[in-house]
This record gives C-alpha cells, structure tokens and sequence, in this order.
RNA sequence: GGGGGUGUAGCUCAGUCCGGUUAGAGCGCCGGCCUGUCACGCCGGAGGCCGCGGGUUCGAGUCCCGUCACUCCCGCCA
C-alpha cells in the first residue's frame, strides 16, 4: 500500500465500501463524542469523514489531534445508514473505519481557523496566506485562475497565436509609471528596470515577423495599491497581430474574452459580440466616465442650454463662464422623502462639489428649488434631453467640462446604487474607443501624451501636422465589463516618420526619441508590418467571475497595500557587501523611522 | 504626499457618544461528561500593556495631543 493514500479524500463512493484504503490530509474538524469520535479529513480534493470509537487503542490517540495537523488514516470504507447520509458531502454516502492513524506533521494552536467562514484582518491573511489558501473561498479562487488562465490559452493558440517569455531584467521606460529598478553589478551606477508592461518586446517580435504573439505577462509597476490594483505586480493577456486593423483586433480579442467569461459565468448573462463600442467622447457625456458601467441604466446628458441666460442664476452664470450643466435622471425618485436629496445633497459637498440641484417631474407639475427659476419651455427642453417621464427627478451637476462630466459620472453611480436599479450577475462588455492623442496639462499648459505614445494617430501624419494636439484622436481602445477597465490597447504607429513627428508635438526633439527608443526606432527603420493588440488584465478577469472586490482575493501570494510581503518579509534590509557588489549607498530619509521587517 | 474608517483575549467583535466596582460575548484553546455526529451537545477553566507614547483628571478602554499599523479613497497608475 502507498505510504501515504490510496485514494484521495473527494474520491470514496458506496462503490468502495468494504475496501482497505489510506488517506492523507489535514485535520478540517473533530466531532468529539467521548466514546466515538468523527475526523473530517481534508484535502484538495473534498473532505471525507473518518470514524473510532473507544474499541480502538488508537482513539486516545485520534481524539487529540490537533486541527490542521497533517494525517494519514488507514482503514475500512463502510457504507452509512441512510439515517446517517450527509447529503452535503460528496463522500456523504460513505465513511473511513479508522485502523492506522499517524501524525505526519502537528499543528500548533492557529492564529485563524481553517474550517468554518469566520472572517479575518487583511494584515493576519497575509501574515498566514498558507493558511488563508487552505480555505474554502482563496482555494476556490486560485483554483479558478488557474482554469481561466488554462482556457485564454487554449483559445489563444485555437486562434493562432504564439506564446512568448520576453525579457524581466530590461530597461527602463521614460513614460508611464514608476519603475521597479535592480541595480547592475558588472556597469556600476546602472540600473535594469523590470518591465511595466511588454510592450516594446512585443512589437520588436511583430517586426521579427512572428504575425501573432501572446504572453501571459507578468507586468510591474512601483506605484500605489487599490481595491483592483495590485501593488507591485500583476499579469496581463498580452496580444499582438501583424497587419490588422482596430476591428481585427476587437474581432480577435472578442471571442476569447466572450468565450471565458461564458465558460466560467455560472450562467450569468455575458454581452454577446460583438461588444458596443462607444468613443470615449460619448462615455464622458453619457456615463460620466472612462469606464462605463453598463449595468447601470441612467444616462447623462447635457442640458447646458437650459440654463443658459435663465433666471436660475447660480448656474447661468458659471455657463456665461464656460461651464457646462450635466442632467443625471433618477428613475421613480419622484415619491423619495425630501431626505433622500438632502442626503445625496450632503453626500455630493462632502465629494468636493459645491451641491447637488435637482427637479422632481411629477405627474403634474414639476418641483424643486431650481424649478422654480426655469420657465415651462426650458423645463420642456430638460424633459426630452433627460428623457425623463412623471415620476422622475432629475439632478443636476454645473461645472467646468471635465468636472461636470467626473461629477455627474459620480451621481451617476451613487443614483444607480441609492435606486437599486444596477443589474447583478451579468457581465456587460464594451469597448471604448478614440482616446484622444494628446492632452493639455491644465497647469503648465503643455501638450502631453494622454496615453501610449506608440499609438497610431487617426489621419496619421497629416493628422499631426494639420489639428490642434488636443483634437487628435489615436487608435487607442479600451476594454470595459461592469465598470472594470479590462484592458488597453491600440493600433501601433510603425512609422519612423510619424513616430518623430507626434514625439516633437509632446516636447521630444528628434535626439530624444533616438536616446530613449533606439532600439524601436531602428526596427522600424527596416521594415515594420502594421501591428497593434491589446492586453487584457487577467487579475481584473478572475475578480470579476470569482465575484470578488478585492484583487487580493485572487492572488495567491499578494503584497499588502504598502507593497510589502508580510509572509515573506520583502523588502528587507540586505547586507552591507551585498550593496557594495551593487554599487549602492543607502541614504536614508531624514526624521523616518526605517520600516522594520 | 493627502483624506476617511478601524485598532479591546489566539481570532471576530460589544463596551468609548455621556470618564467611576473585578473590561464582557461568540469562536478557538485546556479539563470533565457524552457511541451517530457532520457548525455535535452539556459543564467548568485559563487567557487582556484596551496598538504605542504623552497629557487632562481624585480616577482614562472611554476625553485631548502625538505616533504607529491595517484598510478604503484621492493623487499616481503611458
């Protein structure tokens, strides 16, 4: 007999019974009868329950082991009476007569329990991740992961991409986000960074001429955490083609993420393809945001004209400035108590803005202080721009362009929770398109890229040299489900010529670019294909069908939100000769305790 | 870098608003009883720098100041 199973504990089924079997597993839960004993063993495959009674000279034994120890149990497979079925348990039907028992490995006293759905601090699931990970719900998770990661690349390479491993150690990028930067030993006072993304690989593999690359990429980036940022590091579904187009990219990337989120949706509803696509101009307009959440059904508009030269003074006079008013309906509100708006009137100063104004359209008048102010016709104009019916209100939201587009993006999600009207288990897809190319620093007022600077400008050259910067549009998209930015991508700009050109308008002379991106530039100097991709973001996609708020969840070895290992202990102090084999001195910052490991 | 929340037993939390006897509960742990449970049940017990430091007060878990940790958000994330 094997050591240490026969069988695994999700494996024993009525069919076994009378057969001499050996489990291993950690001890999940004890029911301590005094005579008789239950012992619920668990692995990663079920649990099944083991059984002695004080006939055995190895019950003592048996009835003091530990929690979470790791056994192994030799015995009968019998049949349970039907009284005694759990109907709950794969194994239910069946249970092990204990004849052998050793202890492989106890376990002290816990510091979180493994069995039952108790909750714990953040702080004491990382310190104790292994344990963490024992568990129902993080097993579940990882478990899932591995299966969406096993079926985008199965899909993948149905569709004829190739996988890659592109470079850790590389260099450092001028844009984007801080890097992760490991010092050199052999080049003193140089640094490799370790890549935010594989972008420049992957386009170099495109002009090698492999056609169609895929990676499931490990990417980092040193800047701060969120609820679905991971610090530190997170991996992405890197893809690129050779000569495609914007659709061919959507119309590659579609069917995979369509296919995933089917296969491991438990039913939910997907969007079918292809998903809407909506320029970004339109989502700031309609939804308020970069990210719409389709889920929600309320749709801004703009209702600027309204209020233009109207006795409503408050707001005529900010748009006699320039600012835009943003109407935001509130389906059925009309009958909400008189605190529902204070609330959200409160709700909306403590978010920076100077209130929230709104008009109650009932069934024959319409109320509200800002109602008062507007003759019928422009109350008129509000109802078919909003599209509101009796027994809507409408909130309004006066400021700069931006501004008012942010805030009313915000009303817009608080309204859609507030009314309950956000639809759940489904997964709404669309994609966003049209970034703009450049954007204004509002402060300095210089021109800089908005997003990736290797994008293809729509209208290419002639775009650059004839529009203002700021009108330029990219061929640069987003992926969006539920509110979630899945992923960004863009069609590439393989030409030297325009690369120049569109690097000059951000302030980078020809020098410049050849410093920072020789090694592209030069492959596009001898002959580049048309490429573009995208790269959706597999911790986001396992979040989302896991049904989980936290990327955390679905990590199995995530940093704390100060981006330290607590399990591990990263970072730590190293020693002082091993800086010195790096070239390093440490200057610590003045009046801050180092933090300890 | 900034703002909000949290910090009390191994763990999850109550008590803090409005200062006053020996700081409680559930789970876990230890001991006892129990032969059909599956979140087993019953009885008993141990376990506390009330995050840390300072202050106010006759008296601080509770009020004030500072600080640290965790978390959520803003900045940041081409």
């Amino acid at each position: 007999m094997h050591p240490y199973r026969t069988h695994t504990c999700g494996e024993l089924r009525p069919a076994h019974a009378g057969r001499e079997v050996r489990l291993s597993g950690w001890a999940h839960r004890k029911r301590d009868h005094g005579n008789l004993v239950f012992l619920d063993l668990r692995d990663h495959y079920g649990l099944t329950q083991c059984v002695i009674d004080t006939a055995s000279p190895l019950f003592a034994e048996v009835e003091k082991v530990s929690p979470e120890s790791v056994v192994t149990v030799t015995g009968t497979v019998v049949a349970r009476s039907a009284e005694t079925v759990n109907a709950t348990l794969a194994t239910g039907q069946v249970e092990l007569q204990i004849s052998a028992f050793n202890i492989e490995s106890a376990a002290d006293m816990l510091p979180m329990q493994v069995a039952g759905d108790a909750e714990y601090s953040e702080d004491l699931r990382l310190r104790y991740r292994f344990l963490d990970l024992r568990r129902d719900r993080l097993h579940a998770n990882i478990v899932l992961r591995n299966q969406v990661i096993a079926s985008i690349r199965r899909r993948m390479i149905e569709q004829g991409f190739m996988e890659f491993q592109t470079p850790i150690l590389t260099a450092s990028s001028p844009e984007g986000a801080r890097d992760y930067l490991v010092p050199s030993r052999i080049h003193p006072g140089k640094f490799y960074a370790l890549p935010q993304a594989p972008q420049q690989f992957k386009q170099l593999l495109m002009i090698s001429g492999f056609d169609r690359y895929f990676q499931i990429a490990p990417c980092f980036r040193d800047e701060d955490a969120r609820a679905d940022r991971s610090p530190g590091e997170f991996y992405q579904l890197d893809l690129e083609m050779s000569y495609v187009t914007q659709d061919d990219v959507f119309a590659a990337v579609e069917p995979v993420l369509h296919g995933v989120f089917v296969e491991f949706a438990k039913g939910a509803p997907v969007t079918p393809t292809p998903f809407p696509r909506i320029p970004l101009a339109e989502s700031m307009l309609r939804y308020g945001s970069d990210k719409p959440d389709l889920r929600n059904p309320i749709l801004i508009s703009d209702v600027t004209e309204a209020f233009r030269g109207s006795n409503f003074g408050l707001f005529a006079r900010v748009v006699e400035k320039g600012a835009v008013v943003r109407a935001i309906p509130a389906p059925k509100a009309a009958t909400r108590p008189r605190s529902f708006y204070d609330k959200l009137n409160d709700w909306a100063k403590a978010e920076g803005m100077g209130g929230l104004g709104y008009a109650v359209f009932a069934d024959n008048e319409v109320r509200g202080p800002i109602a008062k102010n507007l003759e019928p016709a422009r109350l008129e104009a509000i109802r078919t721009a909003s599209g509101v019916a009796a027994g809507d209100a409408v909130f309004f939201v006066c400021a700069p362009k931006a501004e008012a587009a942010k805030f009313a993006g915000a009303v817009r999600t608080r309204l859609g929770q507030e009314l309950e009207l956000i639809e759940a288990n489904v997964f709404k897809f669309c994609w966003v398109t049209d970034f703009p190319m450049y954007e204004r620093d509002p402060d300095t007022g210089k021109i800089e890229f908005s997003h990736n600077p290797f994008s293809m400008p729509q209208g290419g050259l002639e775009a650059l040299t004839s529009k203002d910067p700021p009108d330029i549009l990219a061929f640069q998209y987003d992926i969006v489900c539920n509110g979630v930015e899945l992923s960004s991508g863009a069609i590439r700009n393989h030409r030297p010529d325009i690369m120049y050109k569109a690097f000059e308008i951000a302030g980078y002379s020809a020098a410049d670019v050849e410093a920072r991106f020789g090694g592209m530039l030069s492959a596009f100097k001898f002959g580049a294909p048309p490429h573009g991709g995208s790269a959706p973001g597999i911790d986001r996609i396992v979040m989302l069908l896991a049904g989980e708020p936290n990327i955390r969840e679905v990590v199995a070895f995530p940093m704390n939100q100060q981006a330290e290992d607590l399990l591990m202990g990263a970072p730590a102090p190293v020693d002082p000769a091993r800086l010195r084999d790096v070239h390093i001195r440490v200057e610590m910052p003045k009046a801050k305790e180092p933090r300890g490991s």
